[in-house]
DNA sequence: GTTCTAGAAC
DNA sequence: GTTCTAGAAC
């Protein structure tokens, strides 16, 4: 990295000794040339460093709101934006099924959308827990989130006993009624069977 | 979020 | 013996 580029991020950037808490990567990503793929005043879109399938990207605010839970009426239009940037994520994607949505208990900080292809292949999909973040109702689909902040303002947290139930629900595929025993078992069905 | 790896599961 | 999962990371 450039010493301009260094001073304009700030000190977390500027310590050599220690690198950055893990949880702040995504900061840093949203300001990599090499992963954005569209940008406004207010929003920015990525491709995820990590995809869990063929097309993975990530829509995240250039404010500092840390996630669903920091929003509030007036993001309301920022949340729009959103929904404009995933439907030319979609355009630019013919043919591929992109679903667009939250997780419910973020590893990351920087409120970040979540736009997926239903595929799910990818060598980067590994764990159950990867699985069941993106197919089960820890999965919060973007007009869930756009409705709940218009009708109460705000966002409302899951309980800890459902955020254990969720990563914990049985291997189940999302394209048909396959239940693998294990997640070796999945990849290859959702490679060999599915398309 | 990922990586690593001990020991459980097979 | 090998595969697979799940918990620690100072």
């Amino acid at each position: 990295m450039s010493k301009r580029n260094a001073s304009m991020l700030g000190d977390a950037y500027k310590s050599t000794k220690q690198p950055r808490h893990w949880s702040l990567g995504l900061v840093g990503s949203m300001k990599d040339p090499e992963l954005i793929v569209k940008q406004s005043d207010r929003v920015v879109a990525i491709r995820d460093k990590y995809p869990k399938a063929k097309v993975h990207y990530l829509v995240l605010p250039q404010d500092d709101i840390n996630s669903i839970y920091g929003l509030n009426k007036n993001h309301i239009s920022l949340l729009e934006e959103f929904g404009d940037f995933y439907e030319e994520l979609k355009e630019n994607h013919d043919g591929a099924t992109l679903r667009a949505g939250f997780h419910a208990v973020p590893s990351l900080q920087r409120l970040h959308m979540h736009v997926i292809s239903s595929d799910m292949v990818s060598p980067c999909l590994k764990t159950k827990v990867h699985w069941n973040s993106f197919t089960t109702k820890f999965f919060i689909p973007y007009q869930d989130v756009l409705s709940e902040l218009k009708e109460s303002g705000s966002i409302q947290k899951i309980s800890t006993e459902l955020h254990k139930s969720l990563m914990s629900t049985d291997l189940q595929c999302n394209q048909c009624s396959f239940k693998p025993k294990n997640m070796p078992q999945l990849k290859e069905h959702l490679f060999t069977h599915v398309k």
